[in-house]
DNA sequence: AAGGTGACTTAGGACTAGTTGG
DNA sequence: CCAACTAGTCCTAAGTCACCTT
């Protein structure tokens, strides 16, 4: 098959060696748990070998930390620092009291105010240059226009307030997240609507009326008959307890198995109308578009500081069966329907509320601009709260987001340090220093994550750093003709494998067999650490530093080394957005981002294939062609020949660039058969780097991100230049 | 420390809309 | 034009981490 560029993006570099043994002291005092664990089951095998990198890439440490928590650093506004790229260096200089400084302060970083024009003077003065031009993309709706003015609630949305750039403006420093917020409250469930009559349900062999209270949970049951689960012991059992608690006291008495319970009819039912809907004309569809932008208009935005903002998920959970990922215990437990009764409203004081439904009043309405959230109500099955919160494009999330990568960046900074403390601590008399020290280098390393310890029965049982087991990792001094090698097998968040084998340093390994010395297979391997006790000390070492910021530290650095290494200037677009493609993998790869293999997988694979193969006939014949009319040129001399063959040859390089095109996505889809990409996408991967990297060689930015995508990173967009680096 | 809660980020899969090519 | 197939969106579960209480 006529794959190109088959790029190993498995292959990875690896540094570290280095070695030493080690012996120790220890003695351990455990705190061991004893559950039964099972967790064969992989369920989901996908497996993969991967191998990590570690990168190196550093800085020297400089930054001081402490900084008041919360607040956030900046400058004052008044200085005119902020030039261009200055660097960090310490801003700490609190001005008397002055609380305002400057965010762009804060995110040192080479950031340049671009073109302005705010509606704020403030902002204006303290913005000096502002480049324009900068935009990657032609679209035109880039400039903004003096958007709203102060504050007061005139909900500003005779135009759609042309792109705010919260980004040039100061933030808080008070912990506040808001000063104004005003919304119109959740989209509550559809209600119930009873089954028209004909649709029966039996139970043992005859038919039986339910009431609209057990009808309804059967419903949900009935929805999900082709789906695997609804044969698993855990979750019909769950399942019929709850469906239980909704029956009546006859019903109850009656229906005492469910394996005597056909829902048959009531499933044939749904799969009939979602066909149904399926098959609606045109015009039906149309109508139900626009009711759905309706009711976006109305509810899915909220007026936050003046600004117009879109809400995330603003409808309410509907009603349903439990599905958690893995193997769930509490799988197939009713979810509850929420009433007004159970929700808690976040507004300003000084907004118009929303109201409830007629005839129903809300759990509380508070007025609480120290959390971000607008709705919350509290789920029946964990207990968690539920929340509804604003799209990633709000300011009030890109600022967290824009954040976090410079937390990152700092880490960058002091990477060095902290690797070589870690390696120092191996050699600690003490045990728990040892661990905290080892599972930071996992962490580093292959990007594990903290991994908090879990409630036992509450949900699957799956493990990060900090909670691996004994079981989970295998020692082999030697294995494939490496050394030290470790093999990892556990299951991780959402219960995805993790299969990794690695080979690590001598003393790394001489300390995990310490570690596991004594212990049964289901003990903790870290048992004198917890991710607690990890950030305080992480914490310690850089201000902001948490065991996550590895990796998206980790993550963005990786793909900054592999745009480098993979983008070679003379290769075309299609092949350049390969290379970019590849460079996210190999992230995707690092922070084991798996997907199921789409289930057409093999066939769209065909399928590509065989366009191929008809391109390359198509080529041929062209060739073939060109040959021809060459050699008519030849004997008739005369310009039409000569054109005849010119077109030819253009045809020629149509169908080889259509060719190579196909080929490249054929090995861009192969290679990305069990990855997903997305999440570290949107995630881990620092915007600007991408960013940065369209600009540099002058790919248009919307063959990286999509709308949605450009949304939520467009102060990146907006603000890195050609030589951004992370 | 330990344990619990709350807020917020990160995650994969289901669902849907939109595009393509037959 | 329609079916087939993707790409993008929605959904909500499952993590992280700070903070509070004991």
């Amino acid at each position: 098959m006529a794959v190109i560029w088959r790029g190993n993006t498995q292959d990875r570099l690896h540094q570290d060696t280095i070695s030493s043994g080690g012996g120790n002291s220890h003695k351990h005092k455990d705190k061991y748990k004893d559950k039964e664990h099972k967790h064969k089951d992989h369920k989901k095998d996908r497996e993969r070998d991967k191998s990590k990198y570690g990168n190196s890439d550093h800085k020297e440490f400089s930054e001081k930390k402490h900084r008041e928590k919360d607040r956030i650093k900046h400058e004052d506004v008044s200085t005119d620092r902020h030039k261009d790229k200055h660097k960090e260096k310490d801003h700490r200089k609190d001005e008397s009291g002055l609380f305002i400084r400057c965010l762009f302060l804060f995110f040192r970083t080479e950031f340049k105010p671009k073109k302005i024009k705010i509606e704020n003077d403030r902002v204006d003065k303290k913005t000096k240059k502002r480049k324009q031009d900068e935009d990657i993309k032609p679209k035109k709706t880039q400039k903004n226009k003096k958007g709203e003015v102060a504050d007061g609630k005139k909900k500003a949305k005779k135009e759609p307030e042309e792109k705010w750039k919260w980004w040039e403006e100061e933030r808080a420093t008070d912990g506040s997240k808001w000063r104004f917020l005003e919304h119109k409250g959740p989209v509550m469930a559809a209600p119930y609507e009873p089954l028209p009559s004909k649709v029966r349900f039996f139970y043992d062999g005859k038919q039986m009326k339910l009431g609209p209270e057990a009808e309804e949970v059967a419903t949900f049951f009935a929805k999900m008959l082709d789906h695997e689960y609804t044969t698993k012991d855990a979750f019909r059992k769950n399942f019929f307890k709850d469906w239980r608690k909704e029956m009546t006291s006859e019903e109850k008495s009656k229906i005492t198995d469910l394996k005597k319970c056909n829902f048959n009819e009531m499933g044939e039912y749904f799969k009939a109308q979602s066909e149904a809907r399926k098959a609606m004309t045109k015009d039906d569809k149309l109508k139900i578009k626009v009711e759905n932008e309706r009711l976006l208009q109305e509810y899915g935005f909220c007026i936050m500081d003046n600004h117009k903002e879109r809400i995330a998920n603003f409808r309410i959970e509907p009603p349903g069966l439990f599905r958690g990922r893995g193997d769930h215990p509490k799988m197939g437990m009713l979810k509850r329907r929420i009433r007004p009764e159970d929700i808690i409203i976040n507004c300003s004081k000084d907004s118009k509320h929303p109201k409830p439904p007629p005839g129903t009043k809300w759990k509380e309405l508070r007025h609480d601009n120290k959390v971000t959230w607008l709705v919350s109500w509290t789920e029946n099955i964990q207990g968690s709260i539920k929340y509804i919160m604003l799209n990633p494009s709000s300011r009030i999330k890109g600022e967290k987001d824009w954040q976090k990568y410079e937390t990152a960046r700092n880490l960058k900074k002091c990477v060095d340090r902290l690797r070589n403390q870690y390696r120092e601590d191996w050699k600690s008399k003490e045990m728990r220093i040892r661990q905290r020290a080892v599972a930071l280098y996992f962490i580093d390393k292959l990007a594990l994550r903290a991994g908090n310890e879990k409630e036992e029965g509450e949900s699957a049982d799956t493990v990060g750093c900090c909670s691996l087991r004994v079981e989970h990792i295998n020692l082999y001094p030697e294995k494939d003709g490496q050394e030290f090698v470790v093999e990892f097998d556990f299951l991780g968040k959402d219960s995805i494998r993790y299969y990794n084998k690695v080979p690590v340093e001598k003393r790394v390994f001489k300390n995990l067999q310490l570690f596991m010395e004594n212990k049964q297979p289901e003990d903790d391997l870290f048992d004198r650490l917890n991710t607690s006790i990890l950030n305080k000390h992480l914490q310690e070492l850089m201000d902001g530093l948490t065991a996550k910021v590895f990796r998206t530290y980790n993550a963005s650095i990786t793909l900054q080394q592999q745009l480098k290494e993979l983008t070679s200037p003379d290769e075309n677009l299609p092949a350049k957005i390969l290379s970019y493609n590849r460079a996210n993998r190999a992230v995707a790869i690092l922070c084991n981002h798996q997907r199921a293999p789409p289930k057409t997988f093999e066939k769209s694979m065909q399928n590509l294939q065989t366009k191929i193969d008809a391109k390359k006939d198509q080529l041929s014949d062209a060739k073939r062609d060109v040959k021809s009319a060459k050699a008519d040129l030849k004997v008739r001399r005369d310009e039409k020949s000569k054109k005849a063959v010119e077109t030819k040859k253009k045809a020629v390089e149509r169908l080889e660039e259509q060719l190579m095109k196909l080929e490249v996505q054929a090995t861009d889809r192969e290679e990305n058969k069990q990855i997903a990409l997305g999440t570290s996408k949107l995630n881990y991967l620092d915007p600007r780097i991408s960013v940065a990297w369209c600009k540099k060689w002058g790919i248009p930015i919307e063959k990286i991100y999509n709308k949605t995508q450009r949304e939520k990173f467009a102060w990146a967009i907006d603000m890195a230049e050609d030589d951004y680096e992370f």
